[in-house]
This record gives C-alpha cells, structure tokens and sequence, in this order.
DNA sequence: GTTTACATGTAATCCGTTACATGATTGA
DNA sequence: TCAATCATGTAACGGATTACATGTAAAC
C-alpha cells in the first residue's frame, strides 16, 4: 500500500496494467497513438513511475526475453494494485473537480466497464451528471452577472462573456453526453 | 528579454498584468474567483514566478502603501512586457495543441480582445476552427476504425466508443461555438 | 480578544521535461 | 551499412504543491 495518494498519471498506468500486462514501452505507444488521451509522457516520466509503482508494491515486473525480441521488462499488477484501481475508478466524480479533470473521469469511465457492473456505472454517470449540472448551472449565473455589468473580467467584458458561453456550451455537450449514455446503458 | 520561452503560467500572470497592474494577492484572488480559470495558484507558485517575470524584464514592481491598507507589491508589465504578451496573444492555435490547451486557447481569446484589431481576432478564431475542425474529424475516423474493429482501447471496447463520442460531442461545440463567435464578430 | 481577510514570502519535497546514453533488430 | 524502430534507462534542471512563517487591519 502506499502513504500517499498516487499521481493521476500513475493511476492510469495502473489502470492499464490491471487491463492487460504490459512493458513500459508499449504503453508509450499506446498512449501516444490513441487519440483518446491527450498526454503523452516522455521516458523520464514512464520508467520512473513504474518503478515506483512497484516500489509501492501496485506493480511487479519480470524480465522477458522472447525469440527475435529484445528484452523487455513485463509489468503486471498485484492483488493489492487491483484494489487500489478499483478504489480509484469507484470515486464519484467531485463537482468541483469536474472542469479541472473532465478528460480523468471519463478514462475512469472507461475502465468502469471492464471491472464493475453494470450498476456501477450508471452511477457514475449519474454523479457525473450531476457535477456538470451544477457547473453549467455556475456558469450561467456567472455569465448573467457579467451581462449585468457585475463582471471581473480581464480584458474586453464582451469578450469575456463570449469566453464564458463557450465553457457553458462545452459542459452542455458533455452533460447531453452524459445523459445520453446513461439511457443507452439503461437499456 | 528571455532565453527560454515562458510557462503557460507566467504567460496568463503578464497578460493580467499587461491588462491592468496589480498585486500578487489581487491576482490570486481574481483567479480563484473568476469560473473562466481553472487553475488558482498557490503562493508558493505565484510569488516565484512574479519575480521570475521581474527577472527577466518583463514586469516591474513598487511597494506602496496606501492610506488604511497593508503594503502591497505592485507589479505593472514593461514595455518587454507587453511585447511578450503580445506575440504570445497573436500566435495562431496549433492544431495539435488544440485537445490539451483549449482553455488556453480561449484566455488569449480574451486577451486579443483588448489589445489588437477585430481582423486578428477573426484571424484567431479562424484557426481555432480549422484545428478544432482537424480535430474532429480525426476523432471520427478513428471512432469509424473503433467501431470497424480495428481498435486498441483499453478495457471494453464499447466503453472506449463512447468515451470516445463524448470527445467529438464536446469538440463539435467548440466549433459551432468558434464560427457562431466569428459570424457574430464580423457583424 | 479572537477570528477572518489582507498580504507576502520561504523551504522541503516531488515530479516532469529535456537531453543524453546505450544497445539490439529489422529493412532499404 | 545506415537508418529507423524497438526498448530501457539516467542526470540536470525547473517548477508546482504543501506546509510553514510572519504580520497588519477589520469585524464581531
């Protein structure tokens, strides 16, 4: 177990090693040719977590050396880095993290599916779509106050409005989204 | 002037400043306040990084003590300054920069109102959707590929789908938003 | 008279970027 | 043989978080 809470990149290594096995370079390549995550990280950043992972005791690795391919270093994820994915994927989304790390909780999103049921998931959903309710919802009465001329704007105050419908239009889709999704799974 | 390029950081503290002169604490509180910035800095990042700025030539600062109040550190943007934060401002939007620095990409938004012509900004939010546009559609052909089968996703490949619908829909907004913002600006 | 807001800073620690180093294998 | 891809790492440096330190002014 660890003293201190993970690093957001560390839990989705994590993530995708309780997925499926892995070496750290594959996991480059994958996080560097999926569109779906933005970041990609640099071998300081990779190998370095890694180990710490391990040192945690989340991750353990081997050595593999199979015909025609160099070797590579295999890492798989303990009993205990299963228990601490799963904590981490189980969180309900926090509303006031919601405009910060919008991209984390739909990785979470996506590895809900393959470890918990069903059930789970639609409230996931469900506290997602709460939190974005409630951002649009503060945005729009900050976009009011600014229209009435109660604005701290930097700049322009019209441009700021217009900054603001887009953060209001954006969260809207990802609110629709979510509302949608949570009526597919329904089934 | 700087050898290295600035943080993003240091980049939206000089815009601020560049915008209207202020103390340290000012910024600090504009930025936890304000919903169209995401990011409020603790101290331990906001007093270096002014003085970094300090440094370089870019801001200059007075203490001054006014009548009933505590003395404050009151830093105003040199003509360096400015200039910085105006080739940072005009700098067309990357494409691929568009799907981690769209919050970016919308303060330098705010700030061109300010500073520069109607045309730049038109300029400006051409490019924004010509990436986001790039964007999108490289997310839909990869979500074709997805659901054709060729995928590498982790965890379910349902799920993957539609993490993945989600990225189109709230980037699609961006868009509308981006051409209804430049129709409305053009008169 | 004690809490809250104002106001500015420093020190330890940790993590990421950048750049460098190393070496095997495949294909042109 | 030369380049590109596979594959794993290390070292210097910089910046952010966290926590600590300090002190004034206003309000209750």
């Amino acid at each position: 177990m660890t003293d201190r809470s993970l690093t957001d990149f560390e839990q989705v290594l994590l993530g995708l090693l309780v997925d499926e096995p892995s070496s750290g370079y594959a996991l480059k390549a994958f996080l560097t040719t999926t569109p779906a995550s933005v970041y990609q990280p640099s071998s300081g950043a990779l190998y370095p977590a890694l180990k710490r992972l391990e040192q945690y005791g989340l991750l353990r690795s081997r050595l593999t050396v199979a015909a025609g391919r160099r070797k590579r270093r295999l890492y798989h994820a303990t009993a205990a880095g299963i228990a601490a994915h799963v904590a981490w994927v189980r969180q309900p989304v926090q509303p006031d993290t919601i405009a910060q790390d919008l991209g984390l909780h739909l990785m979470r999103f996506v590895f809900l599916a393959g470890l918990l049921p069903r059930s789970e998931v639609l409230v996931f959903l469900d506290s997602l779509a709460d939190a974005l309710e409630a951002l649009v919802g503060e945005l729009e009465r900050f976009s009011a106050a600014v229209t009435a001329g109660t604005a701290t704007g930097a700049g322009d105050a019209v441009h700021s409005a217009l900054a603001l419908d887009h953060g209001i239009a954006v969260h809207r889709a990802s609110l629709a989204w979510a509302r949608r999704t949570r009526r597919l799974l329904a089934g």
